[in-house]
DNA sequence: CCTATTTGTCTATTGTTCTAGACAACCGCA
DNA sequence: TGCGGTTGTCTAGAACAATAGACAAATAGG
């Protein structure tokens, strides 16, 4: 028993023994590896075997292991992926050679007056028009972010339908004579997920949100997009500097 | 009712109903102010008046709340320190006015053959002896991180016995002849509490933690420190960039 | 084909969390 | 002093989490 749990401490035991797979264990196998089997890990972690199947149950449904009956069980997930953060950050290239497909999806948009701190971010009165995106961003068709983010609607107006036909702000701010953009501003927090988060981005509750606000510029030092991020922590960490010699 | 609670999730309402008045009540209050009654809360939150007070008393062993009878329950706390993460980063300096007091304590010492991790940040070759440091940040006597730092032995043998002294990074330097140095890598992610941080930081279990493993390089761009600092996320946020703006 | 190993399903029991209600203790104020 | 509002404590039962054991179903290997 390498991880001793804490009970009733308003954390469901096998909540953490699904905890302590996907920091101890995961950690050391590469995707396709067998786990040890529910006996040895119920032995290992302490609990019940049915406790250690409500674990695996629940990293299931996330995606993240593969339960065969008569075979075992399996890791199917990928590392975090890396996420650089600095002047030039991008959904897109940012991940680089670790994904083949990234995608955005449109889930909602509209025009509503700036709220006051969306006004502050972008530099407009309270309560001008702002277009308002709500998008999910996928790698490799594994959702890892969903985000709000709000522009101008007097220069951006329209952006949302550009979005919907690129998937990628890059590309729909080209389309309104933006050429390049640099990041500001990035603020992280983090915080449980919510219901939402749970939806759109396939967690399971407890579950980590990393959350970033950001504030984009264009080449005139004028803020273009104020953006609320929520990346599924256990598939996302972030660079700040370069990565050589970084584990 | 604002918030929709998740049940049979594995984490206990109790749980929820705390973090649900962290995150959606506390900001809207300053240091002294009075929260709702317990049956006011309840009713917003959905749940039985029991379960209010188990979370209040949650949060009062944290120190963020004051139950007074007959009275009413108070808000103790402070709010979220903003650390800006850049190429000057450093504890002393970077929460700037938003703190009185910031401390550091060595936990612990000693000198270990350093691990592949460890080697490769610091440009050793593995096993090379390095000097680990445990040590808890505090800000207005409030623990806020902890962090395991690694030096090179050869350079810096006794960094430990300076750090105790001055109960800080940058002074405990100075005394190796690096007048300064600089963030040359930063990475974040986010997990859940463990049982050591629970103890050092005062939390309670189901908390998050805020990950950084970082390098700092000395003005020859010699990698001197190599740090992973757990942060409690519920009184730290991370800034990159500048904070114009931002609310 | 047989056996050992592993995951899947079921029942029963115990312990913890949550709800429900009632009442005591305390505070501030008229 | 009395009253309304608040937190503190107690009891009892319902809902949920965890344990224990038994056995079925699938797989791999000899």
């Amino acid at each position: 028993m390498t991880v001793p749990l804490q009970r009733r401490s308003g954390i469901a035991l096998w909540r953490q023994v699904a905890d302590g797979i996907r920091q101890t264990l995961l950690p050391h196998l590469t995707p396709g590896d067998q786990l040890p089997p529910e006996t040895a890990l119920a032995g290992r972690f302490g609990v019940n075997r049915h406790t250690v199947r409500a674990a695996v149950a629940a990293l299931e449904k996330e995606g993240i292991l593969r339960a065969e009956q008569g075979r075992g069980t399996f890791l199917a997930s990928r590392r975090r992926l890396r996420y650089p953060i600095g002047r030039r950050t991008r959904f897109s290239e940012g991940l680089g050679d670790q994904t083949l497909i990234r995608r955005g999806r449109l889930l909602d948009a509209g025009v509503e007056p700036a709220g006051p701190d969306v006004a502050r971010a972008l530099c407009l009165e309270a309560g001008a028009p702002v277009e308002r995106l709500e998008t999910v961003s996928s790698a490799d068709d594994v959702a890892v972010s969903r985000a709000i983010s709000w522009f101008d609607a007097k220069r951006f107006g329209g952006i949302a339908a550009r979005y919907g036909d690129t998937g990628s702000i890059t590309r729909a701010l080209a389309a309104f004579g933006v050429p390049d953009y640099t990041r500001k501003t990035t603020m992280i927090t983090a915080v449980h997920a919510e219901a939402d988060d749970l939806q759109h981005l396939s967690l399971s509750p407890g579950a980590i949100i990393l959350l970033t606000r950001s504030i984009n510029i264009d080449p005139d030092a004028i803020p273009i997009q104020y953006a609320e991020t929520r990346f599924a922590a256990d598939r996302m960490e972030f660079l700040i500097g370069d990565d050589a010699g970084m584990p």
